[in-house]
DNA sequence: TCTGGGGTCCTAGGACCC
DNA sequence: TCTGGGGTCCTAGGACCC
């Protein structure tokens, strides 16, 4: 059995551990740039404040209801959600870590349940434990797969208190799939729902009795398929423990991003550039947090994304070795930023991915292009920065490409609250 | 003036190579 | 006059997730 661990609300619940007088009231979560509304609070949403809303046109309603609004702070959400999985990893030995606030745990192997406890029994203890020493609210579902564990986790109610819902007969997963709307089935998006609804089908149960053949034609292919065989009790999905994210484990992901829109339009190659380099030194600390290195560099450039035809420009670097050094991404991207470059085309949003990944360790030498003594020097240089950087604030110091002009690209952040828990400045005032 | 960012997986066409 | 097939890389796009 499966179980989901969901942090309902995550981002308002960090606020709210820091600043207590905020439970009961309303409290939205901006995303980056203060550009929408990525987070609401209970009683944000029975005001009608919608995930995803622009912010600058909820704005008059978020002043007239008195709504507590935050920039997000994710030093604060990364933290805590590591704090959150050391809890649960206090209680199984296989947590996959799905995202920021969400982690599904093998249950399999009676012996972490005590005799004669229950299923629902064990879920209630786990979201005590994570309440008692993170203050984090969850809600549990457990079921055989992890589309199952996703659709119980939706059924269950804080507002009844039921915050553990358990499919174990085939009868409760029948009631659940009859329960469920097809639209909110995981792994349903906006578009395959809409379909299914004009094809007749209303819920989880209706596209169960459908055959897979018919599934396979209609629902993407081998992924619709999964999903149909996930809903029937077959784990198609990989539990994947390695992701849980720390130093002896690397996380087995397949790319590193950093992409920001600008604060306002950029024509300028030498902005343009100095965006693409700090982004650049972002990812690569990313990489090296990681304990990787990247093979393929991407730059990635985009013009408006409200506009009638918004586009986005790639181009790809594969590097002759794999590389965790931020001055050779940085060449490697500058260069491909020049290929890209349309002048007089004004750019919102510019970013860099890295792919091609490998553990730190097993990195080959590039074949005529690095001497063993240049990859030493590069580590302890890395090394370094990232120590500078992590004792004196980020990009205190930094590569020259990436300049000093980011007021000319940075969007805005007018909310943000103290990053508590990471940063000695910022550590949490009892007494104001 | 103001609409996020970081991921995953899958598909497909064109260029190019052998 | 005949006019393959398999592979990789690049680019783009579609769908989904939180």
């Amino acid at each position: 059995m499966i179980a989901l661990v969901d942090c309902n609300n995550f981002y308002v619940s960090c606020q709210r551990v820091f600043e207590p007088r905020l439970n009961g009231q309303p409290v939205v979560v901006l995303s980056n740039n203060d550009g929408c509304l990525i987070a609401r609070s209970d009683e944000a949403k029975a005001l009608g404040f919608k995930m995803g809303e622009p912010y600058h046109l909820a704005r008059p309603a978020l002043q007239q209801h008195g709504v507590r609004v935050f920039s997000s702070n994710y030093a604060l959400y990364g933290d805590m959600s590591r704090r959150v999985l050391r809890v649960l990893g206090d209680w199984v030995p296989e947590v996959d870590v799905y995202s920021i606030d969400e982690a599904f745990l093998n249950l399999d192997g009676t012996q972490f349940l005590r005799r004669g406890q229950s299923l629902s029994q064990y879920g209630s203890d786990i979201r005590a434990a994570v309440l008692q020493h993170v203050g984090i609210p969850t809600c549990v579902g457990v079921a055989p797969t992890k589309t199952l564990a996703k659709l119980a986790n939706r059924l269950t109610n804080r507002r009844t208190g039921h915050n553990v819902v358990t499919l174990e007969t085939d009868a409760q997963r029948q009631a659940a799939l009859a329960a469920t709307p097809i639209e909110q089935v995981w792994g349903i998006g906006r578009r395959y729902g809409k379909k299914l609804l004009e094809m007749g089908l209303v819920t989880a149960a209706d596209l169960t009795a459908m055959p897979e053949g018919w599934v396979r034609r209609h629902l993407g292919g081998v992924v619709g398929v999964r999903l149909w065989q996930e809903l029937h009790g077959q784990p198609c999905l990989d539990f994947d423990p390695a992701a849980l994210e720390d130093e002896e484990r690397p996380a087995r992901r397949h790319s590193v991003a950093h992409t920001r829109s600008f604060g306002r339009p950029q024509r300028d190659p030498a902005v343009l550039g100095e965006a693409v380099a700090s982004f650049v030194a972002r990812a690569a600390e990313k990489l090296r947090r990681h304990g990787l290195s990247a093979q393929v560099l991407t730059v990635l450039l985009g013009t408006d994304r409200q506009a009638p035809q918004p586009h986005t420009f790639t181009a790809v670097a594969t590097l002759p070795a794999a590389t965790h050094d931020t001055g050779e991404l940085t060449r490697a991207a500058l260069e491909r930023l020049r290929r890209l470059l349309r002048p007089g085309t004004a750019y919102h949003r510019a970013g860099v991915m890295l792919s091609g990944l490998e553990p730190m360790g097993q990195t080959q030498l590039g074949l005529f292009t690095q001497t063993p003594e240049q990859l030493q020097r590069s580590q302890q240089l890395m090394t370094r920065l990232d120590a500078l950087n992590q004792r004196f604030g980020q990009s205190t110091v930094r590569y020259a490409a990436a300049g000093l002009q980011e007021q000319k690209w940075e969007g805005r952040h007018n909310f943000r609250s103290p990053a508590y828990t990471t940063d000695w400045q910022n550590l949490w005032q009892v007494c104001a």
